[in-house]
DNA sequence: GTCTATAGTCCGATAGAC
DNA sequence: GTCTATCGGACTATAGAC
């Protein structure tokens, strides 16, 4: 038998998001995650930076999704296009935890320091996708714009996907007609 | 003779602003701060809630201003125009104090825990814009996502103000037409 | 104005995997 | 032997309670 159970960094995360749904974010200490892990404090810093972040584990792969699917798009698409598609394929990938977003939702909206972290995320996507289409050669002001446009209907989006529509990429999409709605009238 | 020097509110954020420039901020306590201007610790925590609240005093008067300056609008103008416009009301209102703006720009950009609360005000700002809009009879997906909108034109903006160019509304009005470029192209 | 809880850092130690 | 994950305890500063 190993010395320690495998994991921890899942139980962490799981901890976590029970008991910051059970008795809130404030009144949970990082000792009460470690101790249901079976981990001590020391183990959960060694895991994540601060006790904000092990809500934001899956951050990075959604960057990760984003990144390439605008490096993936044809060259001769637009950049609101380009935005447009990967915004879609990011919905995709977070389809099948509807419930999990949810959850994690409602912590984040009853939290003002989590949602802080939450739209440092959301600019640090914005700033990534920004250099990917710059790559793709669009100048930096419109991919800028672009990219902010991209995460304002992806906040909108998901929005509608946790509290009214089932499917996400849908709203994606809807969204996104709901843009060229306001610039069109 | 007083006995209190009087202020101390804004004694507090000048030396917060000169001590997180000198040294940075992680390396400044709220001990050195109060010390510089003055005051005890417990001073400092009457007026500004956190360490980092310091540095956002303006920004209730920011959103006072868009706020104001949606609701003023002709009630037939489109939601794009109004939020056009309040925004370049809103860089009117910090033209002048441009030096000021670069110097806390700077401080929060090498700073993420100040880069997240920055982005908390420009999310509540948002939120109020999008109240506004609403109030005028805009519905709450195209409200919200003109406000979103109206966001990222402004901070598009800002950094053209304090990198290259003299005029924070030109920055605004020249960003309103690059996001009016990526929908035409 | 004092007192305290807790976040977050730093040091070193330990034990298994390879 | 090296590498990696764990643990223990002491320490500072923020922020809130009294």
């Amino acid at each position: 038998m190993a010395r320690w159970e495998p994991d921890a960094r899942g139980r962490l995360m799981l901890a976590a998001l029970a008991l910051y749904t059970e008795r809130g974010y404030e009144q949970t200490t990082v000792a009460d995650i470690a101790q249901r892990a079976g981990v001590t404090e020391r183990t959960f810093f060694r895991h994540f930076t601060d006790k904000r972040e092990v809500l934001f584990d899956g951050s990075a792969t959604l960057q990760s999704t984003v990144v390439a699917a605008i490096a993936d798009a044809p060259s001769d698409a637009l950049p609101l296009d380009v935005i447009g598609a990967a915004m879609e394929r990011a919905a995709v990938s977070m389809q099948d935890r509807r419930d999990f977003a949810r959850q994690r939702a409602a912590i984040i909206a009853a939290t003002p320091s989590l949602h802080e972290r939450e739209l440092l995320k959301l600019a640090t996507l914005s700033t990534a996708a920004a250099t990917a289409l710059q790559t793709r050669g669009v100048p930096p002001v419109p991919a800028a714009l672009a990219a902010e446009l991209g995460v304002a209907v992806f906040k909108v989006a998901f929005e509608q996907w946790i509290s009214d529509s089932p499917d996400f990429p849908t709203c994606i999409r809807a969204a996104l007609a709901e843009l060229s709605a306001l610039h069109r009238a």
